[in-house]
DNA sequence: TTTCTAGTTGCGACTCGGTCGCATCTGCTG
DNA sequence: CAGCAGATGCGACCGAGTCGCAACTAGAAA
């Protein structure tokens, strides 16, 4: 059950002077946010924690960034199988595509790499005719713990 | 560019009266538009189809019957990429499990089966010792025709 | 057929995630 | 350090979905 590698902190910013996107006060936090996070945020969670910054910072600024980073293909967007509530969760964008395995009764998050994965990303690019930008797969069910 | 294929329609409500579950002229209209829709359907669509056969229906009894759906593991909900607002789109669960691609473009939405996609849920559960009860993958990216 | 009741509905109010317009503020370039 | 395009905070707004409750009805039982 091979995990994703983690990755260098400091990209997300980085990424934005390069392309010359304005770098301010408010979007440090949330890339900082996002790039230390140990697990899914959604934008409750990741406005809490940039507040604990900086108390200013406003829900819709972390909205216009978020919008800002999906737009630049630098996080994806999950659903996590709605485990809490009807809203979204947020991850940086890694290397390697992995999948989302929700559990439906202890409510855990697992991580899954595969090469068969990028194979049917493949197989969808050349069979389809279609160029993949994002893609997602989320599997909701019951793992073994809760399984007895 | 295998499609997934059309299914037996009044195969909802046989299993709600198999099962006890009480059928009411509110819930017998939902399910015949499920079965008949041609396209993927919103819940405000689902209400307004059923709506030209009963107007007196009530949002809330859409839903609630969605939930019953849902519950059962008879009707998908997909996001389809958030092409058109936050909502949720529905689809009666078909034999074979199929792809969602989204054209970012024009809006395109486009189903594929591939064998592929059964032996990467199949490698899920045994490699992660879980039992897959719902899956999803959607795609977004770009279809040939939007590519020139 | 009529009666009875658990389950369902319509309604209105509500929550919650997300967006928007606008006045103010600030990163950045020169 | 001045100027301004672009970003922010604020408040109002929107749409999707949920809920409590009184009224209604499907369907089993008499
Ligand atoms: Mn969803
Ligand atoms: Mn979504
Ligand atoms: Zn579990
Ligand atoms: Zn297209």
């Amino acid at each position: 059950m091979p995990l994703p590698e983690t990755q260098i902190p400091g990209r997300l910013q980085a990424y934005f002077s390069e392309r010359g996107i304005r770098i301010t006060q408010q979007r440090r936090a949330v890339l900082r946010v996002i790039e230390t996070a140990t697990k899914h945020l959604d934008a409750s969670q990741i406005l809490r924690k940039v507040q604990r910054v900086d108390a200013s910072v406003d829900r819709s600024t972390v909205y216009r960034t978020l919008q800002l980073l999906k737009r630049h293909g630098l996080i994806d967007e999950l659903d996590l199988m709605h485990i809490r509530g009807e809203g979204h969760y947020y991850e940086r964008k890694m290397n390697r595509e992995h999948i989302h395995i929700a559990c439906l009764r202890c409510g855990k998050i697992t991580e899954f790499v595969t090469s068969t994965y990028d194979k049917l990303k493949q197989q969808v690019e050349k069979d389809c005719h279609f160029k993949i930008l994002v893609s997602r797969l989320e599997v909701g069910g019951y793992c073994s713990a809760c399984r007895q």
